[in-house]
RNA sequence: CGGGGAGUGGCGCAGUCCGGUAGCGCACUCGGUUUGGGACCGAGGGGUCGCAGGUUCAAAUCCUGUCUCCCCGACCA
């Protein structure tokens, strides 16, 4: 993309109603605008990034069996009404409204129950199961205090997929995989060394649910890390017995600070109670079907990201995320060509590139640079052509280095 | 929801205490000089001070109400 082409620019100064790095450094970036506390709009580079991890995550679930759908926002009664849910008492972040008609109406908090509901459509034998749908959808929850930018919104990007097994065993295989398909989106997004499956309060079919937390200081939750198990307890189930259950005591964790990014849940037949899931087994007889719910917070861990990397210059992205790999810097009309060249090169090798061609002096663009945060950064100038090179660093390095275009590509290619 | 702070051009701020109808920096427009780490000079455009009501000859400034935003706490199915 050309940064000519692009829209948003970028801000020298912090918004003065932010205080959260990742909102403030999104903000000056041009990344995200706030439309109002704890509602965001994504913009282009913002949106790229929000994108590009929730296909890292798409494709996790897809390897372990999931069928990407698209549920709605908008909620009946009737539905919520099964489970009990509708009840502000026990879902006190909904946002309800009305249609012309009168009807009352819901914005989706969460989705256990439309979808249970559909899946009635769907599920009739034991032939029909396991099945294990998926969305990413915009939830909206009502939050008294939304904060620290787009780590706790009322309105947020969340990818929840919703287990059907015909009972706890066949369920219990699939937690454990999807626990395995977790722990690889987090290693992709480059957080796995400092994220942790983490026990937490469960529900009526199961003791524990399993957080994922990835230790910050921004973070909400306090956990207890056992570094050696790679595994944490939520604060809130931090008691004798749980830690009996565990086989080990209090003296090997650690207290830590993290952000929760994402939840694994034993739903148990809760749902297919209240909304009558059934199938028919060998025998002929009418079963209940056996639930699991797993979220993951794609915008969360994009607050997160920004916040965990950042440095004094702006934002760091990882590769798997970044809104492009390369920043190419043109400086000069007069290598116009040379870097239109390069960045047809670029492309061509399928590697995402953000050309800045505005009419701009050098340091603004090397600023713009370091505040987007694209990992490699290639120059282009008069000097540059001279010696029939082009200069590269990344945006972690201290150092330039002049490169040819060969050595550049087979670089880009490789990492 | 309890406590605290704040709303002034697109953004960041000053002015409010001691009423006299708005100023600075960035951004923007035009001209010129510049061009490897957010240039400089000159000339311009843009706000009636969150909103509503009140006091006054006169309100950004005083009073009342209200909305919004931020922080701390509580809450987070």
């Amino acid at each position: 993309m050309r940064l000519s082409e692009l829209f948003t620019k970028t801000s020298k100064t912090a918004p003065a109603d932010e205080v959260a790095k990742n909102a403030q450094l999104l903000i000056r970036a041009g990344f995200i605008y706030k439309e109002m506390a704890g509602v965001y709009a994504y913009l282009p580079l913002g949106k790229r990034v929000l994108d590009n991890i929730m296909q890292v995550i798409r494709e996790e679930m897809n390897a372990i069996g999931g069928n990407e759908i698209s549920l709605t926002a908008l909620q009946q009664k009737d539905t919520w009404e099964a489970s009990g849910r509708w009840s502000d008492e026990i879902i006190d972040v909904w946002f309800k409204t009305k249609l012309a008609s009168g009807t009352e109406l819901g914005l989706a908090p969460t989705h256990e129950e439309p979808l249970t509901k559909l899946m009635k459509t769907y599920i009739a034998s034991y032939k029909d199961l396991p099945v294990y749908p998926y969305q990413f959808q915009i939830k909206f929850r009502n939050e008294l205090r939304s904060k620290s930018g787009l780590m706790r919104g009322r309105e947020f990007w969340m990818k929840d997929l919703y287990s059907f097994s015909r009972d706890r065993a066949e369920h219990d295989e699939f937690y454990d995989k999807i626990t395995e398909a977790y722990h690889a989106v987090y290693d992709r997004l480059g957080l796995g060394e400092i994220t942790y499956k983490t026990f937490a309060s469960g529900g009526s079919f199961s003791k524990y649910s399993h957080e994922f937390q990835t230790l910050s200081d921004v973070g909400e939750d306090t956990i207890y890390v056992h570094e050696a198990k790679k595994l944490a307890i939520n604060e809130e189930v931090y008691t004798d017995e749980v830690l009996s259950d565990l086989g080990i005591s209090r003296d090997e964790l650690v207290e830590k600070k993290a952000v929760e990014v994402g939840n694994i849940f034993t739903l148990g037949t809760k749902f297919s109670d209240a909304l009558d899931l059934v199938y028919t087994d060998e025998k002929g007889e009418q079963q209940k079907v056996f639930m699991g719910s797993y979220g993951i917070g794609p915008s969360r861990i994009m607050g997160l990201i920004a916040e965990l990397f950042a440095d004094d210059k702006g934002l760091v992205w990882p590769e798997a995320v970044a809104p492009a790999r390369v920043y190419l810097v043109q400086i000069g009309d007069d290598v116009a060509e040379e870097a239109q060249k390069l960045y047809e090169q670029l492309v061509s090798k399928g590697i995402e590139t953000l050309w800045d061609d505005r009419d701009a002096r050098p340091g603004e663009k090397f600023a713009d640079a370091d505040l987007y945060g694209i990992p490699h950064r290639i120059v282009v100038s008069a000097k540059t052509v001279a010696d029939q090179k082009v200069e590269y660093k990344a945006r972690s390095a201290d150092e330039t280095e002049l490169l040819t275009v060969d050595e550049l590509l087979a670089r880009l290619v490789v990492s």
